[in-house]
DNA sequence: CTCAAAGTGTACTGATCGGTACCCTTTTGC
DNA sequence: GCAAAAGGGTACCGATCAGTACACTTTGAG
């Protein structure tokens, strides 16, 4: 059987730690969860940090995949794509296993300026900033980065507020909101249409 | 002496979990930072999760009133006061002890919908919302509910876009991003001047 | 001065933390 | 068929977790 253990440990962790946080999740509950046995958990990683960094990694490639993919399946120009993001947004958001984003949440427990768990949460919003930049670029924007840099301020805006407001404890829709902030700051950018 | 121990272990506290993190900092770690012995923390508060709680409450009251004293120093005209919200934001994030939003970061390690604390920090963003309403009602927005709730959006994604920035590991100064975004868009709801 | 309230110090509970040791079983490549 | 790799089970390590017990000292109001 090639389907490597490794990789479905990291799967399954993902959701466990999506699920229960970092820091709150035991390797113990891991062992439980996933089926895994921690005897194979530390021969794959070292301690839980690098588990950690796994997890991330793969969730920066779920996440961006399905992200890139909806929105061109949203819309196929450039201009369209970047409203699509909050449409995209929105099914996320209504998903009900959605708890917010993995990287805001990775670099709240992890604060560290240093710690790489910090750091490739960076990285992730980096990688999706330069996406967007290309895709505003693409669309014709006077200045795509800095567009791109404000439709992911709305994103990341957004996503926290959606999970306040998952329990009614927030007002609003803040996909909705976003994607009208969106629409504002496109045209502003890009007279034309 | 009047003031209160009870006061002083809540203040200190915030510090610590701000810096630390709620999980991450046990009961030992505030005795010996807070220099309050264990025995009259949990005379005054029954678990750790009242204590948060408290330390919660404290930081609604302090933040908010640092924030709307410091865009009403900035500004005097309901207009300006939204976009000094953005001025008043990025001298935080310059701060050297900025280390981001203590509710999102609380929501994020408490995420079960119906946890207290998940519930006070979703009232804390409501109670901002409810007041940026009155600013954008003041200012003639078309809607200020919407706007209020985009200025908010924009906010959130700087705070949290900051936090990632801090270590040079994203591009942008989400301060003065958003606040050119929030000039876009208030300019959209109060078309005069 | 006195007495109660407020605070301290410290040792302890059982549970859980991240991580290791040791030995056994299953699967796989050759 | 056989060795090596991969995975499993379990008991354990010292440290720390939230929370408690209990005897002590400080402080402030009457």
């Amino acid at each position: 059987m090639r389907p490597n253990k490794r990789d479905e440990l990291v799967r399954k962790a993902l959701d466990v730690f999506y699920r229960n946080g970092f820091h709150a999740t035991g390797m113990d509950k891991l062992v439980s969860e996933t089926g895994v046995s921690k005897t194979s958990m530390y021969k794959h990683f070292r301690t839980k940090e690098d588990l950690i960094l796994a997890v991330l990694r793969l969730r920066d490639e779920n996440f961006r995949h399905w992200l890139y993919r909806r929105i061109e399946e949203l819309s196929d120009t450039p201009k369209g794509q970047m409203l699509a993001l909050f449409d995209a947004l929105s099914e996320w958001f209504t998903k009900p296993e959605f708890r917010g984003c993995m990287f805001i949440k990775a670099s709240a427990e992890f604060q560290e300026i240093n710690h790489p768990i910090h750091a490739q949460s960076a990285a992730h919003k980096q990688i999706l900033q330069d996406h967007f930049s290309e895709i505003a670029e693409a669309a014709g924007a006077n200045d795509p980065r800095l567009l791109a840099r404000q439709l992911l301020l709305l994103k990341e805006g957004a996503i926290v507020s959606a999970v306040l407001a998952r329990g009614g404890g927030l007002a609003g829709d803040p996909a909705a909101d976003a994607k009208e902030a969106a629409r504002g700051l496109i045209d502003l950018q890009i007279p034309s249409t």
